[in-house]
DNA sequence: GTCGTATATTTGGTATACATAATACACAAA
DNA sequence: TTTGTGTATTATGTATACCAAATATACGAC
C-alpha cells in the first residue's frame, strides 16, 4: 500500500494519536518499576527471572524484555555473570546522574520559556504556590509529589519529546535519593526559594535566568542528598 | 556469602575490571546497530524478527532483545501494531536530538576542563590539528570520522559514565543526519574554527567558555543538517 | 575451623512451538 | 477501476523446553 504524501504528514505529526497496543512485557516493565521505586523490591536485591516471572504469574520471556528495559533505564543492574539485581548507586553516580539531569533541566527550563502556553506557565506558577504553602508539618510525601511534578512540567512544556523521555530516566534512577534526602526536610526553605526564582523566571520567559537557577537547585540538591547518605 | 567492605569497594570503584559476558543478544545489539548506522538496511524499512534472526542465523529470542535495545538507542521504532522498522526521524525530530546533545556536550566540555589529564587533554589537542590539516580534497569519511572522535572524546574526558552513555545513544540517533551533511562539505572554515575555539577554552581549562562554545557549535550543526535535508 | 573438590541445584541464554492479531490476497459486486 | 469481504498467510506475543554456566551444598583432607 502507498500512503499519500498528506496521511503520511499526518501521522507522523502525531495529528491523530495512535494508540500504541501495550504489550505484556510493557505493563510487566511498569509493575516491575513501581516494585523497584516503591522499594517492595530493596536495592541491590538479587531477582532472578523466574522467580520474580512466577511472582507474577507470567513466563520469563516478557519478563526478561521488562527487565531489560529497565536496565536501560539504570534501575536494574547485571553481574558480571548476568545475574540481575536491583540497582543501589553509589553516591559517586548519584552526582553523576545530577550533574547530567542538572543540565538537561536547564536546557527543559530554556526551551519552556520559548515555547510553553501561557496556560501551561499558570501550571507551573500553580504548583509552585502549592508548594509554597505547604507548611512543614504536612506530608512530606505530598511535598515530594508536588516538587518532581514541578521539575517534570517544566521539562514537559519544553516540548522536546526525547528530552522529556531521557528526563524521565534519569528521573527514575534518581527517584529514591530524592525521597529519602526530601523526608529528611533538609533546607527546604532554600529549596522553596529556588523553586521561586525558577518559577519568576520562566514566567518572565527568560531562558538564560531559567537556565541558570534550575542548575544551581540541582547543584545545591548534591548537599542535601550527601546528608541524608550520611544519615541513613 | 559476605564480602568484606574493601573487596565490596574495589569492586564497586571498578579498580579491578570486570569483565561482563556478552550475550548473542548483545553481540547481535552490535551487529545490528552496525547494519543500521551503515545504512545496509535503509531508514523506513520493515524488519521484521523472522528474517533479520534467520539473516544473522539466530533464533527469535535474541534478536527480539537486541531490537528492543537499539529501540531505547532511537534506531529501532515499532508501528502502532507493533512491527519494527528503521527509524527515518525528521527534521523536527533532529533538531530536538541536536538541542539536547547540545547540552549534554556543553556538560561533558565543563566537567573535561576540570577532569581530564593534561595528556587526555593533549589527545584532544592532537585530534583538533589532524582536521585542522585535513584539506577540502581530503577523504571525507576521514573528516567525519575524526569529527565525531572529536567530540566523544571530550564528552569521554568528563568522567560521567551515564552522559558518556546517553551521549552516545544521542550520537547514534544523529549519526545518519550528521554523515549526510558532513559529505556536503558545508561552512567547513566554520566548523574548523569552532573547533578550535572549543579546544583552546578546553586547554585553558575554562568551563564555561568550553560550554558555550560547544553548545555554540551545535547550534549551528542544525543548520547544516538543514541544508543537506533540502538538497537530499 | 579452613580449604579444596566433587556433586546437585539453580539460573540465565537460546531455540522452538503455538496462539493471536495484522496483513496480503483473491475475487465478487458496484 | 474502485470498493468491500472473506480467506490465507505472515508477524508478533507468549509459554515452554533444553542447554550450559554459575552457584550452592556436602563432604573429605589437612
Amino acid at each position: 500500500m502507498v500512503r499519500s504524501p498528506e496521511l503520511n504528514k499526518l501521522l507522523q505529526d502525531g495529528g491523530i494519536p495512535v494508540k500504541q497496543r501495550r504489550s505484556l512485557s510493557e505493563e510487566t516493565a511498569d509493575t516491575l518499576r513501581e516494585l523497584i521505586l516503591t522499594e517492595k523490591v530493596s536495592p541491590g536485591a538479587a531477582i532472578p527471572e523466574r522467580d520474580l516471572a512466577e511472582l507474577l504469574g507470567i513466563s520469563r520471556t516478557p519478563m526478561r524484555e521488562a527487565m531489560r528495559l529497565l536496565e536501560t533505564e539504570g534501575l536494574i543492574e547485571y553481574s558480571a555473570t548476568r545475574r540481575p539485581f536491583v540497582a543501589n548507586p553509589s553516591f559517586e553516580m548519584i552526582k553523576h546522574y545530577l550533574a547530567v539531569i542538572g543540565s538537561l533541566e536547564a536546557l527543559g527550563g530554556e526551551l519552556a520559556c520559548k515555547k510553553a502556553s501561557a496556560q501551561q506557565l499558570q501550571h507551573i506558577q500553580q504548583l509552585n504556590e502549592q508548594m509554597q504553602n505547604t507548611s512543614d508539618g504536612g506530608d512530606p510525601l505530598d511535598f515530594f509529589k508536588l516538587d518532581m511534578n514541578f521539575h517534570s512540567s517544566i521539562v514537559a512544556y519544553s516540548a522536546n519529546q526525547p528530552l522529556i523521555e531521557t528526563h524521565r530516566q534519569y528521573n527514575g534512577r534518581l527517584f529514591r535519593a530524592r525521597f529519602v534526602s526530601s523526608r529528611l526536610r533538609l533546607k527546604r526553605a532554600q529549596t522553596l526559594q529556588q523553586h521561586q526564582h525558577i518559577t519568576d523566571a520562566l514566567l518572565a520567559r527568560e531562558p538564560q535566568k531559567t537556565a541558570f537557577y534550575l542548575r544551581e537547585h540541582l547543584e545545591s540538591a548534591v548537599e542535601n542528598i550527601e546528608n541524608s547518605y550520611v544519615v541513613e
